[in-house]
DNA sequence: CGGTTCGTTCAATACGGATTGAACAAATGA
DNA sequence: TCATTTGTTCAATCCGTATTGAACGAACCG
């Protein structure tokens, strides 16, 4: 059955909007929303019911949710389905997201920095590339470099501090 | 004339990939990849023919940045066309952006979750929604208030350390 | 004034990824 | 074992938006 709450669903499509703006599917925020103000655990059919979303969307969906511990499976006593509700801690889920996803990303972006350094310096001995123009660029990515540093030194207290 | 250099063109590559993830135009990202390895500053034309692409998205993504203050309209003398150059400094670029965009999508995220809390009392007054469920959303409701409260009160500590 | 050079705008297109329907697999119960 | 319920997978579709070509206007030059 379709949500009827006007409310709810205010804070359903705002949660929508955010996960896309997020670069997550709008679906992923509106099953957060949905189960955040939900007082029983949902199944995948009362999601998809509650969304007006297919069950494919929904199962995809929970999945996602799942996996960044959005989520929780639930087990209802005497019913086959699965059922989810909402991890109500929003502080913890934005660590953890930082921690598994921002993280890494940033280790990854320091570490393809270097790379691009060392491609241009083998270039510029391949007088592929101007010395002068190679400076430049050495310049810009140390001060790239030394942002990224700081970044991630003053990372770990943001982190206490949500 | 497109950009030869294998290095440049995996810096601007990343910057691009970068700001896709960012919900922003990837050859927003490009232009200011290939500015700020640019010992000069570049016209339209130049951007243009160095990226591959259109002047017309040269153009659009060039006012951008210029928007989000990450490049600046630069005048060479004796010559008709605009040039541009990147704003060097990223945590200055990153700050500005902070006040710019996150601070006040904050704000009205505030100012929309009070809004579902009161649309949720007329319906519990208008036997719309049941005065349990109610209960329910509010505490729900109120937590994340006190998050996003927390939340704002350490936002300018944060914009200091960056 | 024409004729060029530039930059912007906008309707049309292209593209990536979200969403879905349908087929499938797994579990349950008769 | 078969029928039913439930969740997943995946190719096809849909949709939003990035990108472009072409037309336009403005500034400049002879």
């Amino acid at each position: 059955m379709a949500v009827r709450s006007k409310g709810k669903l205010q804070l359903i499509e705002a949660v929508g909007n955010l996960c896309r703006r997020l670069g997550l599917p709008r679906t992923v925020g509106q099953i957060y929303g949905l189960l955040y103000l939900s007082p029983q655990a949902l199944s995948l059919e009362e999601i998809a019911d509650g969304l007006g979303i297919s069950k494919a969307s929904a199962s995809t969906g929970t999945r996602q949710l799942l996996s960044l511990g959005a989520i929780r499976k639930v087990w209802v006593p005497g019913n086959r389905r699965d059922h989810f509700e909402a991890v109500p801690e929003v502080g913890a889920l934005i660590r953890n997201a930082y921690r598994e996803i921002v993280k890494p990303y940033l280790d990854a972006a320091q570490h393809r920095v270097e790379e691009v350094v060392s491609t241009l310096e083998h270039e510029r001995d391949q007088q592929d590339l101007d010395p002068e123009d190679f400076a430049f660029c050495q310049k810009r990515l140390e001060a790239l470099a030394r942002f990224q540093k700081n970044f991630q030194s003053v990372a770990p207290l943001l982190e206490k501090l949500l």
